[in-house]
RNA sequence: GCGGCUGUGGUGUAGUGGCAGCACGAGAGCCUUCCAAGCUCUUAGCCCGGGUUCAAAUCCCGGCAGCCGCACCA
């Protein structure tokens, strides 16, 4: 479906729009979630929750968004996201200036050199572009981190963490001395992250402030390949774009494994649960797959990259990162915090591993949309619809009186309040045409809508819609929660009601 | 960040120097026994700031934002 329907959507029926849109001056790359977006970004959320963390007993944490510069000196993202940038004029390719004034003068450049010294050196040693030989513009600090000061005396270098697991790894050795588990054992945790991206856009899929739900793994390297739960996904076939086939293959798991495509069994393992979140979230099998990131794509310190990607009206897009980032992190933060977060298992001392699972929150909303819009032309009429699955709806019910008198509306009012009690998120609506307000809760992708006429006043059943077919059922409203519990699990299918 | 194009009610648009209009939506009312029906009324807009001019949505400058392309995305 093309974007600007999706956007037009979004705006029309608050689902998301631009942060802080009654001003001029807003920056690109911050978005508001309305209150039908956050509902589905909610549940998006807690599917995930639900579908990985629950059942595969995963710790979660709830982790600071301000963390203090020593943290990012150790993770190494004072280093590589903090630059001296120069742009070349002719071909536009970035270049880091400290480097290319180091290597024609052959000597470090100083830190605290600034850009304007930059510049003239630049234009003193006659450097330029490195790739076309063009003149090179003005050097800029790109600084990607945001950072704030902390105090009332703003005395506290702190930054804005660009990534959630950073916590995670913070956090790793109080859960481990205290979750009483063995390895592996899996952290996760859903928030924001912070990045000054150059140029935000396509809306949710490149914001400055991005939502991600990560999971790390934190595992023995030597055991990588002694993983009982192995057995449940072996035959499960992977999308995998390898390295070395260069187009998408199916792939079982077991032979992933055997065939040294991905590193081993743990990882495989954790593939195929990512890949089935998304099935599961409406995502067709057909438009997915793991890229694997070739060494010049693939983060410096990833010994194994996978891009989980989607392909959406804009192209195939990155939803998930899968990283083996090793024991890089841990390393880096024992030695930063003079701490040991070591772990002794089997007689041995050793830095764990790790393999993560960073889904951007955002760009799975942005893509369960835009796989979930529907358009369909019924005579005259141009019917737009939601194809959501019932736990990413944003309501799972709606509840309407066929007309406002003769007791209908108060009617509808309690079969409202019956389904509520019940458990169940519906929506009343008793504005306009009957027609009109099934359009209405369409659009938003609510899965059902129950209608109160003049038989309900006489034999207590309601007719029960189905959005996608709009094929209506008869029911007795004492039936409802047992048969809306049903339809909500894909325990019984609307057409085999009855 | 660079280059090109663009910015008018909630949404889609007309208006190219002289009273800012239309459609859809939304709201109130009437009507209404199942898929955006009808009638009446109402609501709401020129991205922001400066300049030129008797007069600016319209021309000029700057900013912000969006789209396309390039580049970037540890």
């Amino acid at each position: 479906m093309p974007k600007e329907e999706l956007q037009n959507l979004a705006f029309r029926r608050m689902l998301f729009y631009p942060a802080a849109e009654i001003y001029a001056g807003a920056p690109a790359g911050f978005w508001e979630f309305g209150p039908v977006g956050v509902r589905i970004r909610n549940n998006i959320v807690a599917f995930w929750r639900r579908e990985l963390l629950e059942k595969e007993r995963l710790f979660e944490i709830h982790g600071s968004v301000v963390l203090p510069r020593e943290v990012f000196e150790a993770s190494g993202h004072l280093k590589s996201f903090n630059d001296p940038i120069v742009q070349c004029t002719k071909c536009h390719s970035f270049h880091k200036a400290n480097s290319l004034i180091e290597e024609k003068i052959g000597k470090p450049v100083a830190e605290a050199m600034s850009p304007k010294e930059m510049d003239l050196l630049i234009s003193q040693e006659k450097i330029f572009c490195p790739k076309c030989k063009g003149a090179l513009g003005n050097v800029k600090l790109f600084n990607m981190m945001m950072s704030l000061r902390i105090g009332a005396t703003q005395s506290q270098e702190c930054f804005l963490r660009p990534e959630t697991c950073q916590n995670i790894f913070l956090d790793f050795q109080r859960i481990y001395r205290s979750g009483r588990e063995n390895l592996p054992i899996g952290i996760a945790q859903a928030g924001s992250s912070f990045r000054n991206e150059i140029a935000p856009k396509q809306t949710l899929l490149r914001e400055r402030e991005l939502g991600q739900m990560e999971i790390e793994i934190f595992f023995n390297p030597e055991r990588i390949n002694e993983f009982e739960k192995f057995e449940e996904v072996a035959g499960y076939k992977l999308r995998l774009q390898s390295l070395s086939s260069n187009k998408v293959d199916d792939v079982s798991c077991k032979e992933a494994v055997s065939k040294k495509i991905v590193s081993g069994k743990l990882i495989a393992y954790w593939l195929a649960r990512l890949q089935q979140f998304y099935e599961k979230c409406g995502i067709a099998k057909e438009k997915m797959r793991f890229r694997q990131l070739t060494d010049d794509e693939k983060a410096f310190y990833s010994k194994e990259s996978w891009d989980f990607e989607v392909l959406l009206d804009v192209g195939w897009t990155e939803l998930v990162a899968c990283n083996y980032r090793t024991d890089y992190d841990l390393k880096g933060h024992a030695q930063g915090s003079k701490k040991d977060l070591s772990v002794k298992e089997d007689s041995k001392e050793f830095i764990p591993h790790v393999f993560e699972l960073s889904a951007g929150i955002d760009r799975t909303f942005y893509a369960v949309l835009d796989q979930a819009i529907r358009k369909e032309t019924r005579g005259k009429e141009e019917r737009l619809y939601l194809d959501l699955r019932p736990q990413l709806a944003p309501y799972f019910v709606a509840v309407f009186p066929l007309v406002n008198k003769d007791n209908i509306d108060t009617k509808a009012e309690e079969v409202f309040q019956y389904l509520e009690s019940h458990g169940f998120f519906c929506v009343y609506d008793e504005k306009g045409s009957i027609g009109r307000r099934y359009a209405r809760v369409d659009e938003i992708g609510v899965p059902y809508a129950i209608t109160i006429d003049y038989d309900t006043l006489n034999d207590d059943t309601i007719t029960l819609r189905e959005r996608n077919t709009m094929a209506q059922k008869r029911i007795k409203i004492y039936a409802l929660p047992e048969l809306l519990w049903k339809l909500s699990i894909s325990k019984i299918r609307f057409e085999d009601i009855k």
